[in-house]
RNA sequence: GUGGUUGUAGCUCAGUUGGCAGAGCACCGGGUUGUGGUCCCGGGGGUCGGGGGUUCAAGUCCCCUCAGCCACCCCA
């Protein structure tokens, strides 16, 4: 048999990581219920008409095909897996709008996959934490300022940097853009996206180039994307460049009240950036990029914005507002950087000796006693020498080895990393509350 | 998907014009007869990412392929 390799973009992560991701994962949780978002999970596969219906395009989705497909059987089964949640989630509201109550809240922490070429925090297969709401026919625009709130929450109390949410607003833009005469909105938006990693001399260029756009329509685009600001203030930049336009306006006006109402609630959490766009082109209004201070370079972690036509069947409308967490992009960047370390690579908080084959009962009682009052315990798997039975633990940074004492005699737990030993009693010894589980922690 | 780059022990890496695959750390055993980490002695470990080719001879040269990373693209 041959040693089994890797599949390219099918990351599969040691225990130490794992477990991070899992206490990332409980604390986001926690965290969306906490703020009262129900849990909901979507089969991992969806039509493809589906899929396909917003932006995607066919490459990225993984088809489904069963292996024992006859000749009448077209093998292609019309299904792919999912590439987001969003979507899903937008089909999923349509199917069972009868049976949910709106405003609906829910998050949704699953797998997805997409065939890009893979890089470090960039898989085929990944893990994708969202939280959306949806409304039936309009949706409150007060939406756009709570999710950042929830998200920052959530956030917060992980050992990571702090985060800083750059917003936008598509009605802005291309309002912005329309009435400037330009044309191709959307493209335009997408062309100054690119701002920061190609710098304003080449989006001039792609805007001039590809979009027909002139010398004085170009250094507007520009213009309006280095605009920045933690406050309202980025309104007042925005028309002094002179433009006009209705839907512009609006986008102006929605714009200003996430800023500010965001700076009330959560100070700093929020920057207008109106360079910022966000390739899907399902968003019609406020649009998120998250990042770590002091870590740009990881890129966003979370992003996403606000739909009002993803989901719509006949006359209804679900207008609704969503953020994704790109949970194995940032762990993947974070490892990559030292940033995320757990104290020890194994649950176990206790190895109980064995003293002899004939004690493993005995132990076993020990193990279990522990066990009962939430203490992670383990027997030592033979009874060698005390000194191999402590190294077993030690290699595994499990902090604690118990000896059971001789007939009549209190048992003993010794703290490894001090070597200091203790009598104790099973019913009643407490590990300190920092050494009972694996802790996460930053850099 | 396009282009680039890297791949030798569990880990970090040497390996000369093509000439017997190595080191450090880690691991296992002993010194140390139930209390580890230091020290000393010994030991096990390799499809040199995989396949093909050139050659008397390939870790080394050529082709293909797989995987990691980087850029593009796209975006979580």
């Amino acid at each position: 048999m041959t040693r089994p390799n890797p599949i390219s973009g099918f990351p599969e992560w040691a225990p130490a990581q794992r477990m991070i991701e899992q206490r990332v994962i409980d604390r986001l949780r926690e965290t969306f219920e906490l703020h009262g978002f129900a849990p909901l999970e979507t089969r991992a596969v969806e039509p493809m008409d589906q899929l396909l219906r917003k932006g995607e395009t066919s490459k990225e989705v993984y088809v489904l095909r069963r292996l024992q497909a006859d000749a009448e059987d077209p093998s292609d089964s019309g299904l792919g897996l999912h590439f987001d949640l969003t979507v899903p989630f937008a089909r999923y509201v349509l199917e069972h709008a009868g049976k949910l109550q709106f405003p609906f809240r829910r998050y949704q922490i699953q797998k997805c996959w997409r065939g890009e070429r893979p890089q470090e925090g960039r898989y085929r297969e990944f893990l994708q934490a969202d939280i959306d709401i949806v409304d039936r026919d309009a949706l409150c625009p007060h939406y756009e300022v709570e999710l950042p709130l929830v998200i920052a929450d959530a956030f917060a109390g992980l050992p990571i940097p702090p985060i800083r949410m750059h917003v936008n607003n598509r009605k802005l833009s291309q309002g912005f853009y329309q009435g400037l005469g330009l044309a191709g909105p959307m493209a335009a938006i997408r062309v100054v996206d690119k701002l920061d990693k190609i710098g304003p001399a080449a989006v001039a260029d792609q805007l001039r180039d590809a979009l027909g756009a002139s010398e004085e329509q170009a250094k507007a685009c520009l213009a309006l994307a280095e605009i920045r600001a933690s406050d309202a203030s980025f309104a007042d930049a925005v028309r002094a460049l002179g433009v006009s336009d209705p839907l512009l306006d609006e986008g102006l006006a929605e714009l200003v009240a996430v800023v500010e109402a965001a700076a009330e609630h959560a100070p700093g959490l929020v920057v207008a950036d109106l360079k910022i766009a966000r390739g899907l082109d399902y968003y019609t209004g406020t649009v998120y990029e998250t990042v770590l201070v002091g870590h740009e370079s990881i890129g966003s972690v979370c992003s996403g914005g606000r739909y009002d036509n993803l989901a719509s069947a006949g006359d209804v409308r679900y207008p609704g507002v969503g953020l994704s967490i790109g949970v194995s992009r940032l762990l993947g960047r974070l490892f990559g950087r030292d940033l995320l370390t757990v104290s020890r690579p194994s649950p176990t908080c206790v190895v109980v000796a064995l003293p002899d084959e004939g004690d493993r009962v005995r132990c076993m009682r020990v193990a279990a006693a522990l066990r009962g009052r939430g203490i992670p315990a383990e027997v030592a798997p033979a009874a060698a020498k005390y000194g191999k039975q402590i190294r077993f633990a030690d290699r595994r940074g499990i902090p604690y080895v118990w000896f059971p004492g001789p007939e009549g005699e209190p048992d003993a737990v010794k703290d490894i990393r001090s070597g200091e030993q203790v009598e104790a009693d099973a019913a009643t010894w407490q590990p300190p509350a920092e050494d009972r589980r694996p802790r996460i922690a930053g850099a």
